[in-house]
DNA sequence: CTTATTCTTGAACTTACGTTCTAAAAATAG
DNA sequence: CTATTTTTAGAACGTAAGTTCAAGAATAAG
């Protein structure tokens, strides 16, 4: 009955992403998209609404293929010192590739839109406390296993492992050497000895 | 021989300073700073140059007044564990009050700017260093003190309360309960005992 | 083949941006 | 007072922003 769409939805957003991830949002023109996504504009406004919901597309893809999220899922049954270091070295081993200026488009968003946009607060928050109940419930199942020290409380090992992974993120911002995110994931999987 | 500027230089980079902080650089327009500054544009180019040249100089200003500053100047004779606790809880309690949503300028600025501007990568860099380096001396004071343990380098533990300082300062934005920032503040200071 | 529907295209639109400029008012030093 | 400089107010500049529109191109059903 009619003609089809003659791109991939997916591959699109995924092309949207990587400008929105290098430059952030507000600095990302309608123009960039264009060029990067290789669509024409009135398709764009046509599949996505605006560039602000082309924008929250690319945030829930992000969202759900993110290094957080293989840890989400295995929270339950995987190994907990295994999964938690496989953790900081996903998180080391992108921020010293290079790509690692770009850091985390999460991180990126958060400290960009979070003030004044309290959707994405609210988002990008549920996305955290995802991630810190599940390091919480990998830690206790690690205490409980007698892996892990029980001195400390799982929740605040949890928060301070999520605090740790965002601090990680921003400084590879400025282009440290790989010694110095080393150390900062050596020190942090110490804290559940 | 010839009129007097009005404003007080410091006092209208402060009003700026209060607009970056809030809505980033980009989101931020000239009107916004001219509303702000209480100043007119004119006045604004004729001083600082341009939007980025008041940028910097606000940067410039930000970088020597806030927590970490203070940190450095007494890393070399102030109380190890005094001034470290301090640190953070400048840090919580600021981020739990309620300009906690606009985290740290210098934190947010790394976020948005430092992909593209590589001058802007280098000088907070260059400051995130000297707070690096600050702490490690304290960090190593306390050591020798007896105060601190001295199963974990010095140099490691400095970059890790770095970056848990920069984690807590992105986690603040979303607006978590005050528990949750002040966990991450325990914890951290748990890694030196 | 025809027709209806959808997608693509590229130009056009409005608005806002950062910046510059002009002219008049204000304030100081001689 | 006079001369000089700065501040102010506001308009005007060119550019680029985000968004919309109208016409052409491609598909699938009748």
């Amino acid at each position: 009955m009619a003609r089809c769409k003659e791109f991939d939805r997916d591959d699109v957003v995924d092309k949207a992403m990587q400008v929105f991830w290098q430059k952030g949002f507000e600095a990302t023109s309608v123009q960039d998209l264009v060029d990067a996504m290789g669509i024409n504009r009135g398709s764009i406004y046509d599949t996505f609404g605006d560039k602000a919901g082309l924008f929250d597309t690319v945030i829930k893809r992000y969202l759900s293929g993110s290094a957080s999220h293989s840890l989400i899922d295995g929270a339950e049954n995987s190994d907990p010192r295994a999964t938690i270091e496989g953790f900081f070295q996903t998180l080391t081993g992108r921020c010293g590739g290079p790509d690692g200026r770009r850091g985390c488009l999460m991180t990126n968003t958060l400290t960009e839109l979070c003030s004044r946009d309290q959707a994405m607060a609210k988002r990008l928050g549920g996305g955290m406390l995802r991630l810190e109940d599940a390091l919480c419930t990998l830690i206790r199942r690690g205490q409980e296993a007698g892996d892990f020290t029980t001195a400390a409380d799982a929740r605040a090992l949890a928060r301070t492992l999520v605090a740790l992974s965002q601090g990680l993120l921003v400084i590879a911002k400025v282009g440290p050497g790989p010694e110095a995110l080393d150390d900062i994931a050596t020190t942090a999987l110490s804290l559940l000895d």
